[in-house]
DNA sequence: AGCTAACCTAAAGAATACCTAAAGAATGGC
DNA sequence: GCCATTCTTTAGGTATTCTTTAGGTTAGCT
């Protein structure tokens, strides 16, 4: 079994520190940088399962980064502040944040905290699941080829699956259909391009949580399309 | 979409005539020079997202030209030679050239190549080359292809969106309507330049962040147009 | 102030891109 | 070899975006 990684972005070294000790003890793989800017890289080059924030950094807001981060994974984030005030913890969590604990903190409770948003993205506990997706009320499970909304599953055939997993690992970043194409079917395949288009439409049709909710998978008029993470 | 554009750098004419006819077929935009020291000037003020490169030119070594040029672009790079010796070509890819293309070649090989560099290069430059770009209370995403203002997004068409990143990634520059449109419609495009005119007013409506605010966009009259940095 | 040239913008028509349903082609299981 | 499923192509309808036009506005000059 594959040791889940985890980023720590603080600022304050001792703290930092600290952090790392305990995660080291829980058997975690750890990273820790102390500014935002590296953390952006770091969080594309360590892809790590789960990401400490502290929202207090010197070169830019806690807030800030964390909405880029979003931009790069789906790993579950938990935020760290100072202040306990109701507003901050409000926007943490609907920027993107899937938890928040204030300082001062018991080393237990962060580590319980970790543990507990490990387990719900469905990271650490089973075998080989490390590499499961989830974003809002989708779960796909590239290993067992699973796609599910709402814990129901779907039935999508291969060409789906393997559109959806691509677009869902570059949240965000959008595609043309020679991309798409290219990328799935092969560098040096040759045929409609639209097929893609089709692919989506149906795709669109399947993954829908409820008639009326936003599409998963955005159209950029003339460009392409993206899987977006802000709905 | 904008057309990709593609520098060609050939003291053979008629060669580079003929591989300029297919770019062109092929929907690209283009521009031909015919000696190493204008290709330098070319690469600055052309920005092309592709180089087509012979090995052999009166004024200086190709390679020579493929080293100063990698300190300018990081745009894909196409040697072009009538050697096929082994030597050159090991040569030719370490000194940064991403690809090989020997003489006599035929034109349907070549306008693989250059497809296949270019998708390449849009795929993994993205990730890391690209950086957000954010001026004032105006953030531009090229990744996702996404503006905001004050963190409020924007719905952007494609023309709108290219105008305006053009105009960003180079502050401070005036533009006249000609060069933007020959910039963005591709070098050959033929048509009324004063269609620049209605999408930079119909940009400014949206990017304004606020009735009075000072436009991002100045305008220099008899000249064109600019980003300005100093509001 | 009045004039001129340059610029702006609203609006309409043309062009383009996108979506979807449905039919035809390919694939794979029995 | 046949049937069921999935993939690809096609085509028509729709909505958006682009381009052009034309009239109004502004800036700069005399």
């Amino acid at each position: 079994m594959q040791k889940p990684r985890i980023l720590v972005i603080d600022d304050e070294v001792e703290i930092a520190n600290l952090i790392e000790k305990y995660l080291l003890r829980e058997g975690y793989s750890v990273r820790v940088v102390y500014n935002g800017n590296t953390a952006l890289e770091a969080a594309q080059e360590y892809e790590p399962h789960l990401i400490i924030l502290d929202i207090l950094l010197p070169d830019a807001n806690g807030i800030d980064i964390c909405i880029r981060l979003r931009q790069l994974t789906t790993a579950p984030l938990l935020f760290l502040s100072c202040k306990d005030e109701e507003a901050d913890k409000v926007l943490g969590l609907t920027v993107g944040a899937d938890d928040y604990v204030t300082k001062p903190f018991s080393p237990g409770e962060l580590m319980a905290r970790v543990k507990a948003n490990l387990r719900r993205a469905q990271i650490g506990g089973q075998s080989r699941s490390d590499e499961l997706l989830r974003f809002d009320r989708l779960v796909i499970n590239p290993i067992s080829h699973t796609v599910s909304v709402d814990d129901v599953n779907l039935e999508l055939t291969a060409k789906e699956f393997e559109l959806l997993l691509f677009l869902v690992q570059h949240p965000n970043q959008v595609f043309s259909t020679e991309h798409l194409f290219h990328r799935l079917w092969g560098e040096h395949s040759l045929g409609d391009t639209r097929t893609v288009l089709v692919h989506i439409s149906n795709l669109r049709k399947k993954i829908q949580p409820a008639p009326g909710y936003p599409e998963y998978i955005a159209t950029v008029r003339g460009i392409g399309y993206k899987f977006r993470t802000q709905l």
